[in-house]
DNA sequence: TTTTGGTTTAACCAAGCAGTTAAATACCTT
DNA sequence: AAGGTATTTAACTGCTTGGTTAAACCAAAA
């Protein structure tokens, strides 16, 4: 009821499909967020980098806090659905593993500041997160917890903790690109030495879970 | 020249060395800052919390941006002498990695929200940070760099990149904790089994880490 | 042409907040 | 008692910011 450009739903009209003004909010808004939390974020800002002005913006969001819910839910949403799908496929544990990985490193690698953003958003929330803003049911880790054990009980992999070896991939294809600035002060990395790094990254998180797992 | 109840320097007064007002309102700025970054924390907020007011606030420090300022440079000031007393001891390969992560797991499981700080304004800061908030020299990963080449040479490990290693020790012993949320989430876990999965932590870090180095 | 709804302009309000100031206290030292 | 420093009180300034409002504008649809 509020967009343009396309009115009848019929006619599939001039530009395909132009992107509507909501969208570019959004956008905008997730951007902001992002990159300086609520507070840093300003309205202003947001309406500016949606090539729109503040009157516009509350006209579509109506306040700071109902924008900023939006844009969580939508970016916490988005990161449970990946999970689930690995934790309930049915492939083998191995390249359930290493799927995982290739994966994570990718998103991650290409959105930096996600992650911090999801992980600040859910330490601020002290534990009703899940009811308002996960969609659908949380993954659950039964089938991996199955495939482990048989795993184990065959002598294919050492017994492990579902918790923390799912902990231990999730880390070591997050935390690197967070903490890179420490990174490669410690280490005294510059761009190129850091391309080679990301470029080596997923080869050698599956080499080392795979390791790590042997019994 | 600022301090009160110890004057003479000499005299050791009455209650033993009862904590100074500045260290006060660096403590109660150091909580909120932690907590709820530059823009989320307010002055007033950190006065209450220091339990003075805040003309005596700005008084000692007299802009946010200088607190905010001292407060940073001592955060993160304090994780690179870690890190270089790590990576620059003389401990055999083994133990250095083992110590590593005693030392991590103990201290971030204890201080949850400072990685967070950290890894927040070192991103903040594009490069120079290191010129002016770092102490000191920087760690030299060299003597680790050599000890790896040599346990290769010996067969002892299998080849790894230190940026690599490095890295996932760190993400292990640091990533849990701050997606504490969203593992128990996840793995569907209580305080009662996040204390277990802490118990076990260090134990199992060492068990992966040995794990995938083996040739 | 008239209507409708997205969009702009521009001014405005109220609240919150960093920072200031000046006078009044309290306390310690000499 | 005197002097200095820490600390409080309380009021105030100035700026930013979230949010509102009303009028005008413009495009497309009816």
């Amino acid at each position: 009821m509020i967009n343009q450009t396309v009115k009848s739903a019929d006619k599939e009209p001039v530009p395909p499909t132009e992107v509507g003004t909501e969208q570019r909010i959004f956008e905008a808004a997730r951007q902001s967020f992002i990159e300086k939390g609520l507070e840093g974020a300003k309205m202003q800002e947001i309406a500016d980098r949606a090539g729109i002005n503040k009157a516009l913006l509350h006209y579509y969001f109506r306040t700071k806090e109902k924008l900023f819910e939006a844009v969580t839910k939508q970016v916490i949403g988005r990161v449970f659905p990946v999970l689930r799908n690995m934790l309930e496929s049915d492939l083998p544990l191995e390249e359930k593993l290493d799927n995982l990985i290739d994966l994570y490193v990718d998103i991650v690698s290409r959105n930096t500041f996600v992650p911090l953003f999801v992980i600040t958003e859910m330490n601020k929330r002290p534990d009703n997160f899940l009811a308002n803003i996960v969609p659908g049911p949380l993954p659950k880790p039964q089938k991996l917890v199955e495939q482990l054990e048989l795993a184990t009980a065959e002598g294919r992999i050492r017994p492990i903790e579902p918790a923390h070896l799912i902990s231990n991939v999730l880390a070591m294809c997050v935390f690197p690109f967070l903490a890179k600035p420490m990174l490669c002060a410690v280490m005294g990395m510059d761009d190129q030495h850091w391309q080679h790094y990301v470029n080596e990254r997923k080869a050698e998180v599956k080499r080392f879970v795979h390791g790590a797992l042997r019994p």
